[in-house]
Parts: structure tokens; sequence; C-alpha cells
DNA sequence: TTAGTTAGTGTATATACTACACTAATAAGT
DNA sequence: ACTTATTAGTGTAGTATATACACTAACTAA
């Protein structure tokens, strides 16, 4: 027992939120350095304490406006994290959310008295996290590639208009894989959850690749692959 | 606001918990019935406060013995409510375990200062709960049935040797659909999951049946059907 | 011996998944 | 104008998996 659980009869509520993003090929997640002892200097991730005229969904929403100054990204529930000890603070339990923001989106990063460096890390390059984050971040990646698989969720890491060649990649660089070209433009297309745009193309220097947009921008299940 | 809200300043968390149970082609679930205003009369699930010595899931394995005198049954984080106005006592924060145990093994129920008249109820034909539990008992349903394809926790609600037709029904009661009967054993044989005790056979008045184990009574995936 | 009941088995068809290589369209450079 | 470089876009044959479907086998009780 420590100061806190001294403090508070009961164990008290937080929330933490592990934010994705996916920028030049590579899957980001947002942290903050800390300001406060014991973990000064380390990362977390954003989160705190739930107020108690708020639901726990509404806290994380919150705080991923707090940190992101975003508003409607899909926030999804996945995991509670009860261990006695993963707080020196005291006895705090947290419920972990993730979220998804597309990076074509202007991101302003705020950081606040207990959090400084607000900034984005590749997934694959993390430092060691505070408390216990590092398996907090870990469920969310397993959780984020199953979610890959079983819906359309992949909408809220690309622009409105993508070409099959970008959401391909997409696919590949978070499940970690490489994908046959002809094998997942005829899965995902005969799934009927793309409509192409129509008139509008994007090319570079080379041949311009058709745009193509989700038919519903709202979470739901369609198999894709397996595990 | 409320008292117990005034009284404690931020949210508290508690565990409740779902255990089923199949018994004569049936599942069950455990409900007590309340003896405090103001849900007085009603029944609810299973659940408490959480010690701030104890983790989660240990709150939930000592919730589930003092219930059911029960230790080392499947037991599994469901989800967590974190409604505002969930609790008319407070604001409480519930993090939601559901259970598995087998109807072979004598269960003694025991009853407490707060709850009466502990019993199973047919999942089929239970009447509304107490708090949110309605809804949480039907998330525990929608995701058992997802496990039951997805893993080999059916070993939980079977006896430790088991026909095929056992097997087979247990799944088609909660699945709530008819499966072929050749297709089943085909494919569940097929997995490797299973291996045949042998000697022992299992008959009525008919002929008898052979009795099969699961080879590895962990908990482990095996895609047996689809969703 | 017969009737009743549950256990146990195979095959043909349709669907889904996998592996695999070339042509098409464009911009840039000569 | 032509060549080069680069990315987009397409089809098929083979394999594996899922589905639909009906009869025989083993036993008990009457």
């Amino acid at each position: 027992m420590n100061t806190v659980q001294q403090k508070y009869k009961y164990a008290v509520i937080a929330t933490d939120v592990i934010i994705f993003t996916v920028r030049k090929r590579k899957l980001y997640v947002l942290l903050m350095k800390m300001q406060k002892k014991p973990f000064f200097g380390m990362y977390a991730l954003p989160g705190g304490l739930i107020n108690s005229d708020e639901s726990i969904d509404d806290a994380a929403a919150r705080i991923l406006l707090e940190k992101t100054g975003m508003e409607n990204v899909y926030l999804e529930q996945l995991k509670t994290f009860g261990q006695v000890d993963r707080d020196p603070f005291g006895r705090v339990v947290s419920v972990a959310y993730f979220a998804l923001v597309p990076a074509y989106r202007f991101i302003k990063l705020k950081a606040d008295v207990n959090y400084e460096n607000v900034g984005w890390f590749p997934v694959d390059a993390v430092p060691t996290l505070a408390y216990d984050h590092t398996e907090m971040l870990a469920t969310a990646v397993e959780q984020l590639k199953k979610r890959l698989g079983y819906s359309n969720i992949a909408y809220n890491l690309l622009p409105p208009a993508f070409t099959l060649t970008e959401l391909q990649s997409l696919y590949e660089l978070i499940l970690g894989e490489a994908l046959d070209k002809r094998n997942f433009r005829k899965k995902i297309l005969s799934l009927d959850v793309l409509k192409p745009t129509g008139k509008e193309q994007r090319g570079n220097a080379n041949r311009p690749a058709a745009l193509y947009r989700f038919s519903k921008r709202k979470p739901h299940m369609v198999r894709i692959f397996d595990h």
C-alpha cells in the first residue's frame, strides 16, 4: 500500500487510449513523455482518470480530443487492465481503448502539465513504456490485426478516396506480410464494400490508378482474411 | 448525483460474472434475487466491489468462488460497462467476466446478505434483470457463440469424456441451429482436437456410442465454424 | 423375432483459396 | 518521335474446403 492507496479507499478508474495512424507506409502510435516521478522522462500512452459524470466511452473520447483535437474518430474499448501493482501512484484500474485516426486530417497535438513532447512513434520502434503500457500496446496491435481481417475499419486509416494499391499496402504493413495483388483485388472487390469513384484518378509519373471509396463508412463485419 | 456519488469522489470498480452451464439440453445462467432497494425482488448477476489488494481477475474468481464454491474454472474478461447511470447506488463501473462451469461437478450455491435464491435460469427465460445486467447477459451470450466457433472452450461445459452426439447437441443448443451430423463429425475429427478414449462406451437402450476427450484441456484457438 | 432408437458412415457438387506472368498507361528523358 | 522506367490492371487452372444428402449397424425391450 502506498500513499494514494491509503488516500482512496477503493480503486479508481482511468482510461488509456492507444491512438494509431498510418503515414508513409508505417503504423504509428501516439505517445507522451511523462513529467512526473517515478516515470519521469519515459513515454506513456495518453490517459487520465474518469470523471464521475461521464461514461467511460465519453472519458476516452475526451482524452482523445484533449490530446489530438480530434472528434468523431473510430474508438473502441479494448480491454481493462487491473493488476494491483500496475500504477505506483495507487490502485488504479485502466480501461484501454484503441483509436484509428486518418493521417490526412491535420492533427494538432497538445501537451499538458503532466506530459510534454506529444508525438507519433513507429510501432516497431517504441521505447519501453511507463506503467503496463507496453502490454497495452501489444494487445492493441494484436487486436488491430484481427479487426482488419474481420471488418471494414481500414477506412478509418485512409483518405476518403484511395487506390487499391494504397489499400493493399495498408493491409500489408499492418499485417506484416506481403499479399498477392490479383488475389487481394479479387477478394476485396467481391466483398462489395468498395465502390469506384468513377471519374477521378490518381497518377504521379506513370499509369494513373482508379480511386475507390468504402460504400459504407460505418464499422461492420466482413470476413476479409483468416487468422 | 446521489448519496454514494457524493460519498466517493471517484468512480469505484465492481465486477459482475456471467456464469453459464449446460444441463438437460439447455443453457443456464446463474442469477441471484436481490434484497436491497431499489431492485428488491429482482434478479441480478453475481458481482461485487473489487478489493484494493486484488486484481480484477482475482476479484472475478473470488466472486465465482463465493457464489458457487468452484475454483479453477474457465473465466474470461468480457467487457467493461461504464454508463453513468448504470447503478443507482452511485458511480460504479463494472468489469464483466464470463465463466463456463460443467454441470457434472456438484455445485453448491451460496446466498449472502444482499442476495437470496441463488439459482440457475434457462438463458431463454430470464426475467428482466437489475442494473444493466440484461445487456451484460446478451453480450455474454453473443461472445459465447463466437468463442464456440473460434476455440475449443466447449470442453468446459462437458464431462471429461463425452460422445460426439453430446458434443454436437452442445453446439446446437448454444448456436441455436441444427447441424448436419456427418459434416459435424467430419469437421471436428479433422481438427485433431479430440481423441477417442478407446475402451469405454456409453449406451442406454440402444447402440452404445464411443467416448472422446479433448486432447488439450487448455483454451486455444481452432476455427470450428464461421459466423 | 420384431420394433424402436440412437450411432455411425461416403460421395458428388459447389464454392473458395492459391499460385502465378504478362499487358496497359502514363511521364520523363533522349 | 521513340525508348525507358514505373505502377496499374487482368485470368485461369489446380487444390482444398464446405455442403447436401440416406442408409446400415448395434443394441434393448417387448
